[in-house]
DNA sequence: CCAGTCAGTCCGGAATCTGGACTCACTGTA
DNA sequence: TACAGTGAGTCCAGATTCCGGACTGACTGG
């Protein structure tokens, strides 16, 4: 056994990007944190064919981040609604926002804009809460017994 | 034509997901962060298709978020570096991380912790940039053009 | 009666993913 | 000199997934 069969790196990302790792499940989310929670809705919002937009729920709903309740009984009609866990995937969608806002923009800025309640539009900062210090790649090391390599630039 | 050809969303996670919304996009930039700049290393770590992480690493160079650079002329070796836009993406991996560790994390608590150089471990929070307060899905509305659903649960 | 909404499923072809083998061009060890 | 190993990929063929569009079934509203 030599170097070449260590194996990959056990990470909270890796776990985190099998469940939501994939274009589809991530706007899904989104379109439910904008209210939109019916499936024809979101299959319109985010333009994912049905197939794989139904198959992205399923995964969702098994994952504990969306529940599927019906709301309607003749005919049978469901919504999905955000459950606790899936309200934490908010800063994983802002923090998404903020990049796009910043580099793929075109002219005339963001194609979409949040309000925060405190009146200024939604700029998502991730700071350390510890210290409340903006967290940067070069201010962190990782404290793990699977070699690293050197710290990130 | 009917509400039912309404166009997909314009908005910048789409925008932001069809560059790094897969698995091994983003473990791959985690990879660099953690210092790992060369391909078999990534390999390794990730677990990826050789083939496959060749292909992401090329759509990264190609979206200015790596840039592939020589080291060794004889061989010719290359390794990646992060861009500024790539470590703008270091606000999305610790978001990422923290929700797997607080969600995914088996017993015995989260596989990697990083360290701040304030000396605690790192919790990475999300808050408004204008009013510091954490961000909360509830606390923000849409301020588009495009119609939306009722504001997020 | 007709159109529309809603929540999907079904389909077949296209694209992508996967693991493994292979290629060069070295370097380091025995 | 031979052999093993590293590094950065490419190539392949088979499996899987994706995609767009058509379809279903149970309604509602005009």
């Amino acid at each position: 056994m030599t170097a070449a069969t260590a194996q990959p790196r056990s990470c909270s990302v890796a776990r985190t990007l099998d469940i939501v790792g994939e274009k589809w499940a991530l706007l899904a989310v989104r379109e439910v944190f904008l209210g939109n929670r019916k499936f024809d809705e979101m299959v319109r919002r985010t333009g994912a064919p049905r197939d794989t937009l139904a198959a992205r729920l399923r995964t969702l709903v098994g994952a504990g981040i969306l529940e599927r309740r019906q709301y309607c009984e003749h005919p049978a009609r469901y919504e999905y609604r955000l459950t606790d866990a899936g309200r934490d995937l908010y800063p994983v969608i802002t923090t998404l926002m903020r990049w796009g806002d910043k580099y793929l923009a075109g002219d005339g800025g963001p194609p979409m804009v949040l309000r925060h309640h405190c009146g200024h539009p939604v700029v998502a900062t991730v700071i350390c809460e510890a210290c409340g210090e903006p967290l940067e790649a070069g201010h962190t090391t990782p404290l793990t017994a699977v070699p690293q390599g050197q710290p990130a630039t």
